[in-house]
DNA sequence: ATTGCAAATGCGAATCAATCTCATTTAAGA
DNA sequence: TCTTAAATGAGATTGATTCGCATTTGCAAT
């Protein structure tokens, strides 16, 4: 249940969270802009500010709840963090988002980061692409 | 030579646009955001202006001759494209930032956007990494 | 149920990277 | 040297995100 989630995140349970997490929840195109998720509350009649829509996201992002990511650039869209990590592919004609999983390429990466003295904290992929002729 | 660069690229041989390069040439930690160049360039005496360098900056990057990235979030930061692609590596407490080349997971990219119908027109790797105890 | 108070919120102002406008300058071919 | 379209500089503007602060609210202890 989502009150669950954010209390064991530390956060108090407020009807701005709540409403932010069901938008997400419901998000058919499930990268979200913090605009694109206050434009979702207001037309449901919740009164919200944009700044608390801000500061929702980033406190979820940073409790677990969401991930962020900066596809193309000059906007961050977020995400429910599933129990799946996956990487995206971008079709740089449509737009359109495509998610993907390769153990593989994941596998990989912690290598890499370890050849190097590091351990693989996080990592961000995101493949641009078009269809193929 | 630098001016057949941009000649090739069918721009204007300019003097900022000369400059520019020049900046990216000495850069030693390679990757400079645009104010990073426009601050070398006044450091320099050498009268441009802000906008110039986002314009110049944007021209080179669709000419093939810088790289934009956008590791962390917010802002770009340009390099020279160099004959050898590669990724980058964050090592999020010092916020350095190492180059890393992966053949394997270059192909691996490939090969996941022909599983999907797509073929790859770019991507964009990241790792955030830790010094390893 | 009431109270106390730190945490959370809403709203407008402020920031900041990046882009745009437009009058002026300049590269480069004739 | 002349001509003209491209390029530039300075400042205004945009757009996403953050701040500041007065007001509201969750919630734990009465
Ligand atoms: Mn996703
Ligand atoms: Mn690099
Ligand atoms: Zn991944
Ligand atoms: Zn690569």
């Amino acid at each position: 249940m989502t009150e669950a989630e954010l209390k064991d995140a530390g956060l108090k349970v407020t009807l701005p969270r709540l409403k932010v997490l069901q938008v997400l929840d419901n998000a058919d195109p499930h990268h979200l802009s913090a605009e694109d998720v206050y434009r979702e509350l207001v037309n449901a009649d919740v009164t919200v500010g944009l700044a608390t829509v801000y500061r929702v996201l980033t406190q979820f992002e940073q409790a677990g709840i969401v991930t962020r990511h900066n596809f193309d650039d000059g906007h961050s869209v977020f995400e429910l963090a599933t129990e799946e990590h996956h990487d995206h592919m971008v079709d740089l004609d449509s737009g359109k988002v495509i998610e993907f999983v390769n153990e593989a390429i994941e596998q990989l990466q912690h290598e890499i980061a370890e050849q190097h003295g590091y351990e693989l904290v996080n990592h961000e992929l995101v493949l641009f692409v078009r269809k193929a002729k």
